[in-house]
DNA sequence: AAACTGCCAACTGTCGACAGTTGACACGTT
DNA sequence: AACGTGTCAACTGTCGACAGTTGGCAGTTT
């Protein structure tokens, strides 16, 4: 018995087209073909059409009436704006986390602390999947699921302006240390900390994705 | 001209929708027919369809596959954790409305408080509209759009919860104080006491709705 | 009487086709 | 040559019909 395993074609092509949209092969500022996607997927129209609306819901793609969709691409403003929202989700997540992390939580949080730090220190670059896995451990420490649903969406909005973001050593090394002291803050069970160290560490990756945007 | 006011179907049917969830036209636990509802619209299903897709992706509709949508009931736990969503956006919202506020932000957050009082010393009630009105002075004041998006969608959450909330006269009262004291806090640019009013306000709400919840 | 089995109606998921709109290109005008 | 106009192809918006699935009901068995 594999109960969920028979997705609907509209939910096929939503993974599909999140993954284009997300990898930049579908570039950014290209319209969406309705019917040339549709052939390439080998789905009719309808399915199509509705995977795009979700999409779109997400924040993935844009729509304009009789014209089509598109995938965004965000100016400055836009960074700064999106990056309020985030600060306010994980901020708010950070501070749940502290009051209500379990001892498993704790020592879910470290294990992904310390398997970035070895991976750093073999000279290898900081994995964005290891930022994740730390990330998502703390929303699910928080357990909030609508703050947790609403974290993975402005995240996904955020890779869409993936730009080299994971290039720069100093800023990786700077991630680190911020996520190592949010375990602290976490461990303390200090909200009030967790919430600024949160902040500043959102501070610095939304700086470092602004000046390697081209604008 | 008229530039926009040529609504696709699917967009009236999404404002139809909407007000029918919201007021409870269709009631909270009911599925919606997509043939039934389509031919009371005068429209296809593939309109109605997107609209209902639409409005689940506000959270205003539970899709079930193969069994329809469904307009939620939301469990106490449901409540609390959509709290804890609008807690973390508004409380930033205010923090930046402290910081960002123009003179004409706080006139207009001062007269819908002034109006308010007004409004109960008449022995009136506390409309729902010069709440609304408030918390949206503060977003336009906050100057952040995404959180202005998400915090609206919020609200609509709890709108469907409506469980005859603005009927507690000491309710009322608290809330146009807590308003008054955000104001003080935001004309005094005190981004801190702002966001601990409003989580105080937020707080005081969620009790409410819970108290005013059968369950 | 309770439980199981098979059928059936209702509904959602999907498809192909038609209609209306948009932006662009070619043509004609000044 | 620059500008305005008319035409057209491409695409989205919409529709009606077919196929697959689900939950319930009638009939049967123990």
């Amino acid at each position: 018995m594999t109960p969920p395993l028979h997705l609907s074609l509209a939910g096929q092509a939503v993974d599909v087209l999140r993954e284009q949209v997300l990898t930049g092969e579908i570039p950014a500022g290209s319209r969406v073909n309705e019917v040339e996607v549709a052939q390439q997927l080998g789905i009719s129209r309808g399915p199509l059409r509705e995977a795009i609306r979700h999409l779109a819901s997400e924040g993935l793609l844009t729509l304009v009436p009789h014209r089509g969709a598109f995938v965004p691409d965000a100016t400055p403003e836009d960074v700064r704006a999106l990056f309020e929202l985030r600060t306010a989700l994980e901020c708010a997540a950070a501070e749940l986390a502290a009051s209500r992390r379990t001892d498993a939580d704790l020592v879910r949080l470290q294990d992904v602390c310390a398997e970035s730090r070895r991976n750093y220190r073999a000279g290898q670059p900081f994995p964005y999947r290891l930022d994740l896995a730390f990330h998502q451990s703390l929303l699910d420490a928080a357990r909030s699921p609508y703050i947790a649903e609403q974290v993975r969406l402005v995240q996904q909005r955020v890779v869409l302006l993936r730009s080299a973001l994971a290039d720069d050593p100093p800023h990786q090394r700077a991630s680190m240390d911020d996520h190592d002291e949010l375990v602290l803050a976490i461990a303390d069970g200090d909200a009030a900390k967790a919430s600024t160290v949160m902040r500043r560490h959102l501070s610095r990756v939304c700086a470092q994705m602004l000046t390697s945007v081209t604008h």
